[in-house]
DNA sequence: ATGTCC
């Protein structure tokens, strides 16, 4: 381990105060030994550098998929206190709630006898890579609806059903959500991408529950062995990343105003309660909205090609939850001061509210929420549930995913997309991608095992694996 | 992640 960081047990650290200098609490993180070569003091660093930010409260912490990020590390969470705090870009990051879905069917492994024929079919019917164009014509109102009103704009557009709603986070809305800071160019980009997967690590895939760690919990989620469930893995497009680039230029002179010191430039901020502060807050939850907009689109899509090729009934697909990556929220948790609002900022982490909570669905409140991890290309996905554990320990959260270890560029040196491809078909896994060099970015060797990640928060008991679940096919960016 | 450098 790196020197000046102390352990707490066998599966959680600290970064005590004085690491760097201005620290206003300690950081945390959880990870196991055999991740611990993959640890990067870079992103050690930045956890730091997020502690000194104003209004922090408790720790700066980390999941097991840490690395390094701008400003703030990927894997990250930290809560502001919503009168004394700040909130930043960086810890949202550029994908505003990118997240995931688990969408489930009543198909059997067996069902599926001509996989490729099936991902041919998503594949040319959700549009797929860098700069994809959605068959949606929208109007600029429809674009300030669907931001303003999240997944209901697209249940009442005919893009789902009711109970779609009530299995997303925050029901798919975040209501802080204000269209007047999204700037014309921000709806330039979303207008066209509403409904469209994206590249890099979003996906679309095919995949079979192949393990089953707690059967009661299955069951209340829906899922049992050998069934088909379809994943969805993207963002909020363009329109997101264009919010980040406007409001983090306005935030990265506006911390001075307010006499906030930083320590790196990219952990560009403003007090919760500052006109630039609220102007970022209302853009970047109208893109969150966006984003849930993006996935209940997609699923549309993915029911209707099921409609079509197996003859399966809509309300037969229910989605058995969504799951944010990339957003700041205002949640209530304990503190040594009693329960208090907080803004919590999660990058590439996920919530896992424990049982009991008004936040889960009623369906689900009894076990906790349900955690989706998705694995990267070709590795399992696990379902989890949230527990109580993370409501006293990360402010209710977990990790996202396996975490990179190889850059994009190292990774496409390192094997040709057409081998990985290849690869991946021995293990009866069908590639589909709009090119190579996509699925050599996203080769699984570029990637943590997300089997040694879910086992850290699994031992750290910040969630509980639910099933597991392994691909039969991808379509990639 | 991203009209992967307006």
């Amino acid at each position: 381990m790196l020197a000046g960081i102390q352990q707490i047990d066998e599966v959680e650290w600290e970064v005590p105060v004085g690491y760097v200098p201005g620290m206003r609490v300690p950081g945390r993180f959880f990870l196991s030994d055999d991740l611990a070569e993959t640890l990067e003091p870079d992103a050690v660093h930045q956890l730091a550098n997020v502690a000194c930010l104003p209004g922090i409260e408790r720790y700066s912490l980390a999941m097991p998929d840490i690395h390094s990020g701008y400003g703030f590390p990927i894997g990250g969470v930290a809560a502001f206190d919503a009168e004394s705090g700040v909130i930043s870009p960086g810890g949202v990051g550029y994908d505003i709630n990118c997240g995931v879905r688990l969408i489930a069917t009543p198909l059997r492994a067996d069902d599926i006898t001509q996989p490729r024929a099936l991902i041919e079919e998503l594949f040319r019917t959700v549009p797929t890579g860098v700069g994809a164009e959605s068959s949606l014509r929208l109007s600029h109102h429809d674009l300030a609806a669907m931001m303003t009103e999240g997944v209901r704009w697209a249940v009442e557009a005919g893009y789902g059903v009711e109970n779609d709603i009530s299995h997303c986070e925050e029901s798919g809305r975040l209501d802080a959500a204000d269209t007047a800071p999204v700037s014309k160019k921000a709806f330039q980009r979303g207008m066209p991408q509403a409904g469209t997967l994206g590249s890099g690590n979003h996906f679309l895939e095919i995949q079979e529950v192949d393990a089953v760690f707690d059967p009661e919990t299955a069951e209340a989620f829906g899922l049992s062995p050998g069934q088909i469930c379809f994943m969805v893995h993207c963002g909020s497009r363009g329109l997101g990343h264009q919010v980040c680039t406007d409001h983090l230029r306005v935030l990265e002179s506006a911390h001075k105003r307010y006499g906030i010191s930083i320590p790196d430039r990219q952990l560009a901020c403003a007090p919760l309660s500052s006109p630039e502060g609220e102007a970022y807050f209302g853009a970047m939850a109208a893109a969150a909205n966006y984003a849930w907009v993006n996935r209940q689109v997609i699923t549309h899509q993915v029911r209707q090609v099921l409609q079509r090729m197996f003859g399966i009934a809509y309300e037969e697909m229910p989605l058995v939850y969504d799951v944010a990556h990339n957003v700041a929220k205002m949640e209530e948790h304990s503190s040594e001061r009693g329960r208090r609002r907080f803004c919590v900022h999660r990058k590439g982490a996920t919530r896992a509210f424990g049982p009991g909570l008004p936040e889960v669905p009623a369906a689900y409140r009894s076990v906790g929420q349900p955690v989706i991890i998705p694995g990267s290309m070709g590795s399992h996905s696990y379902v989890l549930h949230g527990t109580a554990t993370a409501m006293e320990r990360t402010f209710g959260s977990t990790c996202h995913g396996a975490g990179r270890v190889m850059s994009r560029t190292k990774a496409k040196k390192a094997t040709p997309g057409s081998e990985v491809r290849k690869h991946l078909l021995e293990q009866g896994i069908v590639v589909r991608a709009t090119s190579d060099a996509a699925i050599a970015e996203e080769a699984p060797e570029a990637y943590k095992e997300s089997d040694k990640v879910v086992d850290v928060v699994r031992r750290a008991g910040l969630s509980l694996p639910v099933v597991r679940l392994r691909p039969l096919g991808v379509i990639k960016g």
